[in-house]
Order: C-alpha cells, then structure tokens, then sequence
DNA sequence: CCCTGCTTGTGAACAATTTCACAAGCTCTA
DNA sequence: TAGAGCTTGTGAAATTGTTCACAAGCAGGG
C-alpha cells in the first residue's frame, strides 16, 4: 500500500467540496481539466491524486460527478459520522462549535469541556459545557475519536497526553505549540500567527518568492 | 536570490517563538539540537533553514539566542507593526480580533468591516465595526496591507478583487472556497473542514499512513 | 463499422525538499 | 601553543512530490 501524501488528501478533500456543487447543480460529468480550473491545480494532478485510488473515469468523457463524489468520501472516511470532542469553552471553540462547514461533512460535536468552573454546567450552544473531570468517564460511555483542543498552549500537552490515555488517536490542535504524540495517534495542528508572519515574510521579502497562488 | 520554500518560512516562525521562550528564561546560546528537539525537526534541518539567511552561529557553541531572535524578527519582518484589517464581524472574526497571538507578534486589527446593517456601527471589541463602503476610503487615508477574510464563501473571491483593487497585497482566508489572485498579490487560505477531513482520512485509512506527526 | 476528437491513466523525467556526512572553526584546558 | 571536544555551514545524495507526454480507450458521426 503506496503512502499517499499529506498534499494528495488535502486536494483530495477540495476535489470532494467542488464536485458536491457540481452535482446539486445536475452536471453529469467532469473533465480533470475542469476540476483543476476549480480547484486550482494541473489537470496531471488531479489524475494522479485520483489514480492513486483506482480509475474512476471513463476515456475521452472525464469522471462521473456522482459516482466520483461517493467515492471520495468513501476514501476519505466521511460516509460515516464522526464525534468531536471540543477541549475548551473559549472563542475559538465557540466559532468551531457552531461552523456549519463541520456538520456539513459528517463531523457533530458529542460534547466541549472546560476546566473553569465558571464555565462549566453553562449552556454552550446546543450542549452544555462539561468539567474536564468527566472526560475520561464520558469517552468510555461513547468514544469520541476527533478532539479539537482549543486551549491555551500552556496545558495543551498535558491535556494531549491526558486524551491519548483515554483512547483519543486524532487531535486537532490550534494552541501555537509544538505537541507531541505517539505514532498511533493523528495529530494536526493549525496555527494562524504562522500564516500570518508567512505574509509578513512574503511582503518583507518579495524577491525571495515568485508566485502569490495558495 | 534563492526562493525560500513555504515550508522553511513556517518552520521559521517556529525557531522564533521558542527562541523567544530561550531569551526570556536567560538561556545564552542555544544548539541546532536543542532547537530541533523543542520544534520537532532534525538539527540538519534547523541549520539549512538558518543557513539561507546568514551565519548567525558559532562552531563548538550553537547560536546566540538573543542576537538570533532579532535576525528572525527581521527576516519575518516583525520588526514593524503590520495593520491587519478584518472582514466580517462573525463568530471567527471575533475569536481572531480577539487573539493575544497576533498582537504579540506586531499584527494590530486596524477595522472590522461586515456589509450587515444590524453589526454596521456596533462596538466589537474596541473597534466598531465599519461598513463595507467605508472600505476604499479607509484604506487610501491609513493603508493596511494585510486583510483576513472572514466571511462566507459565496461573496469572498468579489471582496477579494474588491481588497485587490484598492491596494491590498497580503490576504489570510478562512472562507472554504478557491480564491484567486493576481501575481503580486500573497494569499494564504486556512480551511479548518479540509484539516478534519485529514484526520478522517488518516483514522479511516491507516495503512496509507506512517507516522502521527505535525 | 470505422474514423475523428477528446480524455484518462501512468511510467518516466523533472523539480523541490530533506537528510547525510564531513571539513572548518570555535573554546577551553593543560 | 597544541590537542580534545563540540557544533556549525554546506555540497552531495537521497527522498519526496509534481509535471510531462503519450498509448489506450470511449463516444458520436458519417
Ligand atoms: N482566538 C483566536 O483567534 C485564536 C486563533 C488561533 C489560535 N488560538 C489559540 O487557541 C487557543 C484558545 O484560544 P481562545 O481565543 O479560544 O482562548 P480563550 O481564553 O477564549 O479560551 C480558552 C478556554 O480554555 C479553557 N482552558 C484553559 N486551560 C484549560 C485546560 N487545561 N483544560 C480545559 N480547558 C482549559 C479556559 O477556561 C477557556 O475557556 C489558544 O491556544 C490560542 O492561542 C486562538
Ligand atoms: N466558525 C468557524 O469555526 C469557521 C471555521 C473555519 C472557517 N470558517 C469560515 O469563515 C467564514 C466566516 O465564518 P463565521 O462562522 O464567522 O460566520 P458568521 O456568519 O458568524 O460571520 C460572517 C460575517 O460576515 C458578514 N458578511 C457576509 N457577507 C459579507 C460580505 N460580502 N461583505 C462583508 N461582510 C459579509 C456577515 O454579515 C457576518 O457578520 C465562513 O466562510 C466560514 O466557512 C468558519
């Protein structure tokens, strides 16, 4: 089994966005020419992200948009439904909580945790806020296996280390520090300073750069 | 003048932030080791990123973090304060004015812009939240180069040719949708659904998959 | 039924990025 | 001043990711 590239599921993920409006719109085939056009990528990109799964098109047509929509949320593991668990009752977890663009694909929020007590037993959302305490109690009753951790970056690796041990293997991280985790656990992290300071490089320093595409 | 790869930029910002940890505590010098230990990359890696820039150690000691964290501050361009200009008063508008992170590395929210009547001339923070018509004469009076879209995606590639337009040349986008840009203009798209959608993809798929990274 | 026009699937070439490996250089000690 | 012990800076090698180019294959028209 060929290991396909962190790239490769990104535009995979974007190839999947675009064809769903293709089809609510009733096209019934796609060209890799048009898909790239959309998504901005190589008509050779897009074969070769696709063939690395199988062959899903038909020569000389392009690929059927329904059949190839099913299939890419076959690979990417969305016809079921996934929990999440949101680590932190705060601003970014409130956005995340509420961001239609989770639901959309299948991921519902099963329950956000905060360690304030302030915070805790207070209505958030459509659920209410529930004590760190009952983390590992809760995820035995129904495990969650996606955690968002929206804290600050000062606990964050205590608390990785805390739902590593309750079974978690899947992290998604937003605090701006550096988390480790064992091999059998997915971890990704998102950090908005870099993106910005990348900007800041790219203003400061334009000979160093050719293009603006991202 | 070599091109810099994206992925050196971000590591980058790493060294810098946990340089700023170094500084703060006293430390003196710090090895490539040391660095790669804490940023979770390889010594190798650490002294190539370093070495585009300059030489900014010494040979049998490591690099002097102090001196180290300002050339980093000037490769970034952080010496300066960059206005950053938000677009949507949302719920992810919000949590990013909000956030200590930006100001801390020199990013001031300089307005908040919705094109909703109801949020027009309501205080948000300590802004208040401006008009979209406001737009091209705010930004002739007091120019800020960054501007960080958080609106839906159905209107954010009009606002972006609209920023364009009136002078922007570094955007951060949210909206989950493909934006283009003309050649000078730096773009940067963050989309949290396509992160999720990794996670999925790596929990449903783990032979694709070696390590738990990132 | 065959020919034309188009588009896929894919090995091979190419490009970018990371890792390796080691000479050069600094500091400290005797 | 010479030698030991580290650590940098950097070409070269290895690896990873993208682009090219074209044979193979389908559809529709004459
Ligand atoms: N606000 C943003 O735009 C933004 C952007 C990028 C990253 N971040 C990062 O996301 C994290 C959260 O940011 P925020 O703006 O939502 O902060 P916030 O202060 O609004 O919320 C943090 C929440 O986490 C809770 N908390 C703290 N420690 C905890 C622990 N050990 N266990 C459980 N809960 C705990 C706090 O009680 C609080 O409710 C921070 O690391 C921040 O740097 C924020
Ligand atoms: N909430 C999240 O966690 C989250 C996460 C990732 C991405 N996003 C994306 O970020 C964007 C904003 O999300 P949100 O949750 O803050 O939505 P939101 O509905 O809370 O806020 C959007 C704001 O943009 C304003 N707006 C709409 N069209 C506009 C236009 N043409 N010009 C100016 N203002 C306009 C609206 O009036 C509203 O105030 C969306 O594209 C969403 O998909 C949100």
């Amino acid at each position: 089994m060929k290991r396909i590239a962190d790239s490769t599921v990104r535009r995979l993920s974007m190839y999947l966005r675009y064809l769903e409006d293709l089809d609510t719109r009733g096209q019934q085939t796609a060209s890799s020419d048009e898909l790239a056009h959309l998504c901005g990528t190589t008509p050779a990109q897009v074969r070769k992200d696709l063939s690395f799964f199988g062959s899903f098109g038909k020569r000389g047509l392009g690929y059927p948009v329904h059949e190839l929509t099913a299939h890419l949320r076959e690979i990417l593991g969305l016809q079921r439904e996934w929990k999440v668990l949101i680590i932190g009752a705060g601003k970014i977890g409130a956005a995340l909580a509420n961001y239609r663009g989770f639901r959309q694909r299948g991921f519902t929020v099963a329950g956000v945790y905060d360690n304030d007590p302030h915070k805790v037993g207070q209505p958030w959302g459509e659920a209410i806020v529930r004590p760190m305490d009952a983390l590992e109690a809760d995820l035995n009753r129904d495990d969650a296996p996606i955690a968002v951790l929206a804290i600050p970056a000062e606990g964050a690796q205590a608390v990785v280390d805390r739902l590593v041990k309750a079974g978690v293997r899947a992290i998604l991280n937003f605090a701006p520090t550096q988390i480790t985790v064992p091999p059998h656990v997915n971890l990704k992290s998102v950090n908005m300073a870099m993106e910005l300071e990348g900007l800041s490089f790219a203003l400061t320093n334009p000979g160093y750069l050719d293009e603006g595409a991202a």
